[in-house]
DNA sequence: AATTTGTGCAACCGCCCTTCG
DNA sequence: CCGAAGGGCGGTTGCACAAAT
């Protein structure tokens, strides 16, 4: 049995939004909050699929967005954690506050993989290009549903970690999982000062 | 100046997970 | 316990603008 569609296509706009639509969301959510988002369209006035509300609304609207270049910071930030994390951007974004999932995602697949192999460096792998070649790196990247299963309550996860050297931890947080990682040499030691001061923030 | 090619980003699509009746 | 609904996520597309020819 399929799923019901999440909106009617033949009743909504689609494209880019206008100032008007944008008016009528920012109107909506402040004075009603967010959250159900299928019936919001139908609230506020607008003809727009309720995903696409919400879409527009975390990645473009919402008054806590930072917008703007990425600072050399954030940008080794992102590198890092990708390199922990792989494209799980939902959990890149939480570090990053202002920013969100789609804008790493954007500019990870824009700016960052480019500048990566520039460098030599494969960016599934984050090693270089010939060494990744011959050995597969961090399958636990690949996995990382069944490490984190949960990214809502990522704080208060508890997980098994362990760095390429064998040594490992049991009972950590992802942020004490991330300076672990930092831990463990591979590429990026020029990012670990900066990510340890900014990952305790949590 | 006109056309082609490249780049960046907003938005859409479809699948998966969680919640709730 | 089961199925439907809603929400969230990652991948992909398409358009607007910039740079190159």
């Amino acid at each position: 049995m399929g799923r019901s569609p999440c909106c009617e296509k033949a009743h909504t706009n689609k494209g880019a939004w206008t100032k008007e639509e944008d008016q009528l969301l920012i109107d909506y959510i402040r004075n009603n909050g967010e959250g159900s988002w299928r019936s919001l369209p139908k609230s506020a006035g607008l003809l727009r699929c309720g995903k696409s509300c919400r879409l527009r609304w975390i990645n473009y609207l919402r008054p806590d967005l930072k917008r703007g270049n990425f600072t050399d910071g954030e940008d080794q930030i992102i590198v890092k954690l990708h390199s922990i994390f792989g494209n799980k951007w939902s959990l890149i974004a939480g570090k990053l506050p202002g920013r969100t999932d789609n804008e790493i995602k954007n500019y990870w697949n824009t700016h960052v993989k480019r500048k990566l192999l520039s460098h030599g460096i494969d960016p599934k792998t984050h090693r270089s290009i010939n060494e990744s070649k011959t050995t597969p790196f961090h399958t636990r990247n690949e996995d990382v549903k069944s490490t984190f299963p949960d990214h809502n309550g990522v704080s208060k996860l508890k997980t098994e970690t362990s760095c390429e050297n064998g040594a490992s931890t049991s009972g950590t947080t992802i942020d004490e999982e991330l300076r672990l990682n930092v831990e463990c040499d591979y590429s990026y030691d020029h990012v670990d000062k900066e990510l340890n001061l900014d990952l305790t923030l949590g």
